[in-house]
DNA sequence: AAGTGGTCTAGACCACTGA
DNA sequence: CAGTGGTCTAGACCACTTA
């Protein structure tokens, strides 16, 4: 006697937790909706704060909730479907201005990318900043490098600076046959330059998208785009017409 | 006096450590080789196990290293490149078989999916699991759902169990002319029967890959696709001979 | 200045793996 | 069984936002 459940399989109480608060977010609350604080929903669920932190964690991380440092834990609005799509298998900067070129310089772009390119490790590149602008929210930073070989009319781009200097890489670049690209998505933690960008704290969950512009049977430039996990669903719209979702 | 350093933006420890940590991993590792124990390692670099541990979540997260409760930490290999590509706009289970079934069953899908299957809220329709094997690891677990509208002849399959019957409600689906479908990527947290299936604890991270069949005008069928995002990078071959990364 | 979430500590115990 | 990572606690202090 005594043996309650023999299988009972015990659930940490913080995926416990993550249940109870995420259904009480679909009933009790509405979007931008203000939780009560951390400190405060840990006592009412007999947990320590550690512990309510792990659940908050979660379902921040699957964008049901917000949280801001110094202003408190709020509703999370449906992640925005933002589409990635090849679109007309068009060089960036072509279609219409999603993004938003920042500034351009020339470095050393890392391992991984210099690879795809064929460049040599320590070869300097173009390296143009740009920032994805939707729904009046920063969603996606992008670094985009482009190797001197694939720009001809390169001392145009170094007398300027800023955004100008950026679009004028982007231009020259534009001047190229595009054969084609392909692209891939993982996941990785904002940088923290990147984070600053996204109004994120370094180490953010983000979804990041490489893209690789093939031109004349080599790789004309590779695109590192990172885009905000929390508030993005990126879309690949391979057909057809596309119904906006609310 | 006294003051050092007037600008000094205290980095928080776990992401120096991180760094660190992951540096050594670049030089002083190999794949496969496990890392001194947690307990040691919060020693060795003085500070307490739980912010260890917040340096190695992220290591985890970026896919550089795999964490096994009972066994140890060990250098994740590189991200396998899995390909998610369209592939000739083909139902489920026509291509080559990277895709392994396991069983079907009658359910009433999220809220979420009928909406998009354009059902009713308590409206059953079938749901076949798959699970998607590379490399001798599971990477994928899968939940189609296909409305009875879809499957004409769908009283045969009800008869049936297993493998067997999942592979019959796909076959009957693969009748119909298959116009077109749209994808979305997002991250999400493996539901506790995904994570048995994929060997990770609930919650684990996982790329949720949504894909609309579209059919004559109307939504077929929904496939609902949690990737590991731990060891995937999702890859898009939208053109072009693609190379086989090692 | 008050209140929020973010970081960190030093412990404890549990669940799982493998010899 | 010993050793691993996973969970949990009860505190403390810090960085940031807002008023």
């Amino acid at each position: 006697m005594g043996t309650t459940q023999p299988e009972a399989v015990p659930e940490p109480k913080y995926w416990h937790l993550k249940t109870v608060i995420g259904e009480a977010l679909d009933s009790d609350f509405a979007v931008g909706e203000i939780l009560p604080n951390e400190r405060e929903l840990a006592a009412r669920f007999g947990v320590a704060r550690a512990t309510l932190r792990q659940a908050l964690e979660q379902l921040e991380l699957e964008g049901r909730l917000q949280r801001r440092r110094g202003v408190g834990t709020t509703v999370a609005p449906p992640r925005m479907g933002v589409d990635v799509s090849t679109a007309q298998h068009a060089w960036p900067g072509t279609g219409e201005d999603v993004w938003q070129s920042l500034d351009s310089a020339t470095d050393v772009p890392p391992a991984a990318v210099a690879r795809q390119l064929d460049t040599e490790p320590d070869e300097p590149v173009h390296v143009v900043r740009r920032l994805r602008v939707s729904q009046g929210q920063p969603v996606a930073a992008e670094l985009l490098y482009v190797p001197f070989g694939s720009v001809p009319g390169r001392s145009a781009a170094d007398a300027l600076t800023g955004p100008v200097r950026a679009r004028a890489v982007l231009r020259e670049l534009q001047q190229l046959a595009l054969d084609g690209q392909d692209r891939s998505v993982e996941l990785g933690s904002a940088r923290a330059d990147d984070a600053k960008e996204l109004d994120r704290l370094p180490g953010a969950p983000v979804l990041v998208v490489t893209t690789r512009y093939l031109s004349e049977g080599r790789t004309a430039a590779v695109s590192v785009a990172t885009y905000r996990a929390d508030t993005c669903r990126l879309t690949f719209g391979d057909s057809g017409d596309l119904v906006m979702a609310s």
